[in-house]
DNA sequence: AAATTTTTTGAAAGCGGTTTCTGTCGACTT
DNA sequence: AAGTCGACAGAAACCGCTTTCAAAAAATTT
């Protein structure tokens, strides 16, 4: 790539003329201007962008660490985070972090060496023994739907043992005492705690759920289906299933109906997270609503506050948001 | 922000020193290393990133602009190009271009100021006049899902004529006869282009179809519920809809199924674009296949090899991708 | 035509790092 | 004890650009 002087040099004039030309200073003649113009266009030449940068205020720079950009949730993140970005002239900077504790390191290095001034991190792969490593070393960082027990003021987190609870009130409002659960293989806290609240509930209501009604499978649609199809093999009587997200219940949904198990009139379902599609799904999916936009975007603010002299808005940041139970057709 | 020097001074040592400990060179005596750092922990100092990429080669950067993050169809698309840019060692850069004019062309100037060696528009509000002034001042613009006449060489395109007629064909397969059309009230070239192909297929085989049977709306989930309801509301006579995309159809679907019309014994339903909702849906939803994913892979690819020498990859870009017929339940 | 003002241009310093080249110092060899 | 060597630290040059300051050229005034 050519420099600002070769420039000069094949334009005739001296590199600070080119440079006046460059940022449309007034000071240069009009022939002067169109001669260099057309060199530049000739020459292809774009002005360094890390020569440019050194001078005056660097602009900030935020990165974040997502599993991958293209699930709903995640997606949803992003977005909120994206433009809370750009009101605030704050670059943006984004890797996925795949969901092993190898590549969430390396997209949080990745991110690191660009310079990020802070880093928001969702990560579901490292454990909390990993996180306080990285913690402790790099004060910049901080995490987002994951509450992590030492330090709380760098995390905003969301209360699934509370959702898993309102789940439970929704079903055995309904009437529905032979619950089943379908659960991700992967048990992170989040589904330990939504498992965990939605049970305790149900024992609170003198209802039991034997371990054999809990089916675990991927995180997805077709690990919904093929939990559901599981649980209908077994044999066993349910009139409710609680999912561990949307998702898992759009998969959950498909197999009872392909099964001639009506819903929600034979069996009611709930999910988890009230993504965009639980409203696309037929019937309509009842569901906890994780307010996942309103996090991110409430952490993003304080962290660019924080970023720009305002210490006292990390400080007072929600960080255990609650869930709220959203009634629709499948339950 | 503290710099390097300084740093040197407060530790006692010079600044070539620091630089050394920064970049972890062997040759600094371990005592000298630990109270580098130490004074580097106090003080928070981290090194400039422009400074430091103003030496040797800076990294590319590829430069995306995408009418917003959340939506299922353009997460894809980011989703493909942020694993090639990660693969080639490539910077990438997102901004949304939210859906006007305005905007768009903010967006465009935003990624080309930040200096971006490359740019992925995926347009939908600007016209082709206005895409012509702009590819034609940046030569390092490029457009995704969108055919420019004037530029064939740095556009991928997708035969939505081709598929529209697909469409048709499947649905006439079905022996469906009474067709009705939901379409999305911004008549972008993607919509006319699925119309006039589903229309000219329809006409190919003798069917009629009356300007009164075609219906717009939002392209949303709820601009394809508002339609249906008008397509039923006014009591004519169908057992088949052609949607603009698969969210739309999901739209259908649903109110639909809420009126009592039962999806597909009653009413053939098919969608476009394949998004994984089409799988969510009860019934599954069939649909044209758009291969964005391998349409976005495929260009970035193109143009990261070009950018990085190898002139031959745009020219031999496929850019004018064929659609597929998903064949599901739903028709 | 000379003096003065205004434009326009060039030289040089500096931004914050990396890197090469020198020089110092202590330890080891003989 | 002198000579040699290796480990380490510092000085200085450089990366590509912006910007200030001063000088040259052009335009204006007297």
């Amino acid at each position: 790539m050519k420099n600002i002087r070769q420039i000069a040099k094949l334009a005739g004039v001296s590199h600070s003329t080119v440079s006046r030309v460059l940022n449309g200073s007034e000071s240069v003649k009009k022939e002067t201007r169109e001669r260099v113009e057309k060199v530049m266009a000739e020459q292809g030449y774009k002005p360094n962008i890390y020569a440019r940068g050194m001078l005056g205020e660097s602009p900030k720079t935020l990165g974040v660490v997502i599993p991958n950009v293209m699930d709903p949730f995640f997606s949803t993140v992003i977005s909120s985070i994206e433009r809370v970005c750009r009101s605030q002239a704050t670059q943006l900077l984004i890797a996925e972090g795949k969901t092993t504790p190898d590549t969430e390191l390396e997209a949080i290095n990745y991110l690191l060496n660009k310079g990020c001034d802070r880093l928001l991190v969702h990560t579901k792969a490292l454990s909390d023994e990993q996180l306080a490593v990285v913690l402790n070393k790099s004060k910049e960082i901080y995490l987002i739907n994951r509450a992590h027990p030492a330090y709380p003021e760098r995390c905003s987190g969301f209360d699934n043992y509370v959702g898993g609870g309102l789940a439970a009130k929704a079903l055995i409002g309904r009437g529905r005492v032979s619950v089943a659960i379908v659960t991700s293989s992967i048990m992170i806290e989040d589904a330990t705690d939504r498992l965990q609240g939605f049970i305790d509930e149900l024992h609170a209501n003198d209802i039991s759920l034997s371990k054999d009604m809990i089916f675990s499978a991927a995180s997805s649609l077709n690990g919904g289906t093929v939990a559901a199809r599981s649980l209908l093999t077994k044999g066993a009587k349910f009139d409710a299933v609680f999912c561990y997200n949307d998702i898992m219940a759009a998969g959950v949904i498909q197999a009872l109906q392909d099964n001639g198990v009506n819903v929600p009139a034979d069996v009611s379902v709930v999910g988890f997270d009230d993504l965009e599609i639980a409203n696309y799904l037929v019937p309509r999916l009842s569901t906890i609503r994780y307010p996942v936009a309103e996090m991110a975007e409430a952490m993003t603010q304080a962290i660019l506050q924080d970023l720009n002299g305002d210490g006292s808005a990390l400080a007072s940041l929600n960080n255990r948001w609650q869930p709220v139970f959203v009634s629709r057709e499948s339950h």
